[in-house]
DNA sequence: TTGTGTTTTATTGCCTCC
DNA sequence: GGAGGCAATAAAACACAA
């Protein structure tokens, strides 16, 4: 059958390939059962064959070939002149064959390589997410957490210092937030408005505005002259000296209770914005304050 | 059998290196 | 300027579902 083989006609020849193809489907592809001489031959057989028949068209090489090259591309990806001419000597190939198909197994290694990286990279970024999302959700239920414990915070003080106090923080604010209405009124003249009542009330009892150590006696006495302008100034007596009062707590005793205040609300800042902002994406976190607190 | 998606072989044009 | 590599692409071969 062999022996015969070179001399049959192109019909047979067709045929025999039929054989060869069922054969391969009974073996599975890789397997075709026959020597791999005889696979050679059948190699060399269909391309010289087909090479005049089929001019311009595409041709897949053999399992052999690919084998062949597969081996040499695992040694060196890279082809030097001398080892292209020797292996397409070896396989039966143009030179150029083998180059081509070299550049065109370097192009599907890099994109396998490419392709794992990308899987490298998306297990370690859904990891990270992973855990950006729990400590996300913790700083929430901290800052929920926190704001509770302030707002509670600021009921037990309200209600310590209304049993302590005939004032009350809150109507202390209520003053607060007068004052400040009145200083915004006093200050249309760009002066303090303090100093500007003083001002005036010394000018109508004649002393000298340099006195102010008789002002604060004044003052201290709880019946300041204030109380004792004679009705000349718009403000009542009442009125004055409570604001008076409140301004002397202010500037004396009210000075903690102000700073205190003024720490509240900067802690307040820093709990709101700091906290949020903690594990902002564009900002990497700093725990100086933490480290500080240690 | 056929339409369609995928793989493989080959070409083209551009770039870099010697 | 030629050789060789690479990216983009064409086109043939192949796989497979309907």
């Amino acid at each position: 059958y062999l022996k015969n083989f070179s001399l049959v006609p192109q019909l047979t020849l067709k045929f025999l390939s039929l054989l060869v193809n069922a054969e391969e489907e009974k073996h599975g592809k890789d397997n075709y059962g026959y020597s791999k001489e005889f696979q050679a031959m059948l190699d060399s057989l269909d391309q010289e064959d087909c090479g005049e028949e089929m001019t311009g068209k595409k041709r897949r090489l053999s399992s052999e070939q690919v084998k062949a090259l597969e081996r040499n591309f695992e040694v060196e990806n890279k082809l030097e002149p001398e080892r292209k001419a020797k292996l397409a000597e070896e396989l039966g190939l143009q030179p150029r064959q083998v180059a081509i198909w070299f550049q065109n197994r370097r192009a599907r290694w890099k994109t396998k390589q490419l392709e794992r990286d990308y899987s490298i990279l998306k297990a370690d970024y859904d990891g990270l997410k992973l855990n950006f999302d729990s400590l996300e959700r913790q700083n929430k239920a901290l800052a929920e957490k926190l704001r509770h414990l302030k707002a509670k915070l600021c009921r037990d003080s309200a209600e310590s210092n209304g049993s302590a106090k005939e004032e009350s923080p809150i109507s202390m604010c209520k003053s607060s937030v007068m004052e400040q209405s009145r200083h915004q009124d006093f200050s249309d003249n760009g002066d303090n408005a303090e100093v500007n009542l003083f001002k005036n009330l010394k000018s109508k009892d004649g002393s000298s505005d340099s006195d102010s150590n008789g002002v604060m006696k004044e003052e201290s006495n709880g019946n300041s002259s204030l109380g004792c302008n004679n009705g000349h100034s718009s403000l009542s007596s009442n009125s004055m000296v409570n604001w008076f009062q409140l301004s002397d707590s202010r500037s004396v005793a009210g000075k903690g209770f102000q700073t205190q205040l003024v720490r509240m609300e900067e802690q307040s800042l820093f709990s709101t914005e700091e906290s949020c902002n903690f594990f902002s994406v564009d900002q990497a976190p700093t725990l100086h304050w933490y480290s500080a607190e240690q």
